[in-house]
DNA sequence: CGATATCTTGAGGAATCTCAATACTAGTGG
DNA sequence: CCACTAGTATTGAGATTCCTCAAGATATCG
């Protein structure tokens, strides 16, 4: 986690890979579609021109990393469309993904100074950045900013506690159809289809969510196939036949 | 989580079982011995005062339920003394300990308006209470409070995204060697002595909190003092016989 | 259309769980 | 002070889920 379901949306004047623009005139963010969803939401007019005259935009490609484990915290980014990962790895590479990042979704918050975790790109991503101590002073000046982002870190630590209870406790079939629901309720929280369900991750990143192999996510997959919960479409899609079904099984009832 | 680690100490006139009593006139915090800990370490004298005349102390027998699961969240928690666990059930009766709190840890935070797990003290246990909607007006009142339990929660982000990586990717051997640490650098920081370190609860309990059986966290500790890593002592105490050893044997190096 | 990565499927193995018995500990009452 | 009880911890043996290793199938991209 530490990610958080904060927004910030889409913008024209963007460049790619890296390189950053200020946002200036144009005020991106009226143009925002995920600006509902995040911190934005909360803010007064004077707020968000504020908010927009410290933050860039920037897009990279799929298979980027943003920042590693233990780099300097200097930046807090939000997601505006695309699919970030954050991960933490054990010293033989064993790797734990802590959170999958949709648009309007927050992250970059640190401890002391360094990120405890490595955000890579899934997709093709935009990314709103705020540098970290104007975002500090911003949040000092309005203690509703401040309140709304507790707000978000307080929904992030439910979050991590249900994905606590599915790493420590769900069988695979269960981790693989909570996933699912997951996906699903994200999608429809951003007022997207909720039913053929996008799964824009590999095998490999959903099993490294799960705590599980490649090998056991697919073989799960071909069973919920095979037992008609689910089939699988073109395009990373994940068609769900009973969603009842599927909320039973992914609580193991 | 959703326990930060916020603080408030002991005090005198308090009462036993769930019995409160408003800690009015003797003010207290000033005696309190975890307040440097916890949110209360960045207060004014003021800030203080307002704190202490919402606040009431509690005492509470072990195995004492303090709130369960959906319950109506109205109170948010301090530990002062003993030793609290939250966690959250499946419907058939497994269970996931999400956190252990200590002396100087916060927890009640709710998402909606009901927590979304339960919390229960695992031994005698002394609280402060503070009533949600008086604290939150406090919270607006003194930004520089908001700002100091957003950091608290940040941190506990950071805490459950180990616990993640422990759930999903450690062995048995090396959660119990990590849960070890764990329990010594928290005693570390409350300025207890980080050596033989003080194990308050049990088996099932800790197997809960690892995602193991009581019987994998039984066998593991005997293989630990077997290849002489730790030994058992009397009154729940475990002694570390080479540090570094289990720093290793925690990360599965 | 070929090269490379990703996904699926199979067979065997290992870590952990389940079930069951025994040992220990702490508290209770004689 | 000592047995007795109830809860907790340890140990054992076998079962099971999931992992590992390996091969083949499918998809993706230049």
């Amino acid at each position: 986690m530490t990610h958080i379901d904060f927004a910030y949306p889409r913008d024209s004047n963007t460049q790619t890979n890296g390189k950053t623009d200020p946002a200036g005139e144009i005020h991106p963010c009226s143009a925002c579609t995920v600006r509902t969803l995040t911190v934005c939401a909360a803010l007064e007019a004077e707020e968000l021109r504020r908010l927009a005259e410290i933050l860039q935009t920037t897009r990279f490609d799929a298979g980027h990393t943003v920042f590693g484990e233990g780099d300097p915290a200097e930046t807090l980014y939000n997601v505006t469309s695309g699919t970030v990962k954050v991960y933490k790895l054990l010293p033989d590479g064993r790797r734990q993904i802590t959170g999958f990042l949709l648009p309007g979704d927050f992250f970059g918050l640190s401890v002391n100074d360094s990120y405890a975790y490595t955000a890579e790109t899934v997709t093709p991503v935009s990314l709103c950045r705020f540098p970290r101590r104007r975002m500090e002073a911003l949040l000092d000046e309005f203690p509703k900013m401040q309140r709304r982002l507790f707000s978000m870190a307080s929904n992030e630590l439910a979050a991590a506690q249900d994905q606590m209870l599915l790493l420590g406790r769900k069988t695979a079939k269960e981790k693989i159809c909570s996933f699912l629901l997951l996906l699903s309720q994200r999608a429809s929280r951003r007022g997207h289809k909720t039913n053929p369900v996008h799964v824009p991750m590999s095998r490999a990143d959903i099993a490294d969510y799960l705590g599980l192999t490649t090998e056991t996510v697919s073989r799960t997959f071909t069973q919920l196939k095979t037992s008609r919960v689910i089939s699988l479409l073109e395009g990373n899609k994940v068609q769900i036949q009973d969603m009842d079904d599927l909320l039973d099984l992914a609580e193991g009832a």
